[in-house]
RNA sequence: GGUACCAUAGCUCAGUAGGUAGAGCAACGGACUGAAAAUCCGUGUGUCCCUGGUUCGAUUCCAGGUGGUACCA
């Protein structure tokens, strides 16, 4: 498993480690699975992707549901497969979700119908936060206890399951620790974090220099999409919608990116199995490997 | 060279009728169970340019210095 923040250079790193054991990638990225949006989300090239192969990368489509329960889900029947030939096979990427429902599992929860979902946004909408708190504390007073109310995303939700279930969210989670049928080593990358701002800038204003705005414009008619609900789309869409400047969209891409680094650097902080590097320590990370693979 | 104005947080700037200071942005820290590149919460980080003077006390007043800007030469 190579993990860390956008943009610290886990492709490359990855695509070395996996050529080294003659291995092969899945992808752990959330947006780099769908396939209409590879420039905005740095995803691998064709040109890297005959180096080693990839799995999950431009797999999926914007307009398909998808959650970290399906990526749990396709990652263990595609591991186990490639299990069946291969040694130790590589997880690179950084949507942390998506790593923690691969590693540890995550409860089984029914998808949320698309009309009840609708319908608590329209609620949240015309009645706003409070309406759906009380909703909560009546199907789930435990979760409502626990849960933070001034998200809502978090309130919505557990409000969805407890209509979906027709039982208080709070019984339906576990928290599982699933024990997987195979060993994990968990490589980190990090660096100073001026220097991983500095590639972070540089690189998006080499995204647009390629294709991201052409990229954009093309998708401007799906933006209300959750998938383009994403750094590098949501800033270029208003530009796009005169909104703002284009230079004030190429700093807010810098700054979200930035912004999301570092939250995915709070994320695996705490995650103490997590061995870190330097991205250019390769051959430490490669001696960890061999080190520490139990056959 | 002369005159005027300015110098406070990483940046742009407020302010203190003399009691060591605060906004915006940036930055930093955190939470996280099917939207997760999402969503949400928290935190001023400071030789108030330097050296003297007045004062119980100076970032604030005074003098000189340094740097910057504008105008005049």
């Amino acid at each position: 498993m190579v993990l860390g923040p956008t943009g610290i250079g886990k492709t490359s790193a990855g695509i070395i480690l996996a050529k080294e054991f003659n291995s092969v990638i899945i992808s752990a990225d959330s947006r780099q699975i769908y396939k209409e949006i590879p420039v905005g989300t740095a995803a691998p090239t064709p040109d890297q992707q005959v180096l080693v192969p990839h799995y999950l990368i431009g797999s999926h489509s914007i307009h398909d549901y998808y959650n970290a329960f399906e990526f749990e889900q396709d990652a263990l029947k595609l591991s186990e497969l490639l299990f069946n030939i291969h040694d130790i096979i590589f997880m690179v990427g950084g949507s942390m979700m998506y790593i923690d429902a691969f590693c540890n599992g995550i409860d089984d929860l029914p998808t949320v119908d698309d009309q009840v979902r609708q319908g608590l946004m329209e609620k949240y909408k015309n009645e706003g936060i409070e309406s759906i708190r009380r909703q909560l504390k009546q199907l789930d007073p435990d979760f409502y206890n626990q849960v933070d109310l001034k998200n809502p995303k978090r309130v919505i939700h557990a409000v969805e399951i407890c209509i979906m279930t027709g039982k208080p969210y709070s019984q339906l989670r576990t928290n599982p620790r699933k024990n997987r049928p195979f060993q994990i080593i968990k490589i980190g990358l990090d660096m100073d974090r001026g220097q991983l701002y500095d590639r972070i800038n540089q690189r998006v204003l080499a995204m647009m220099d390629g294709n991201l705005e052409k990229e954009a414009f093309g998708l401007i008619e799906h933006q209300k999409l959750n998938a383009l609900n994403t750094v590098g789309y949501k800033e270029l869409f208003e530009y796009l919608n005169n909104k703002i400047s284009k230079e004030k969209a190429i700093e807010l891409i810098q700054r979200n990116s930035r912004h999301y680094a570092k939250k995915q650097l709070s994320w695996f902080r705490r995650d103490k199995e997590i061995n870190w590097f330097h991205p250019s320590h390769v051959k430490e990370m490669i001696e960890l490997i061999k080190t520490s693979h139990i056959n």
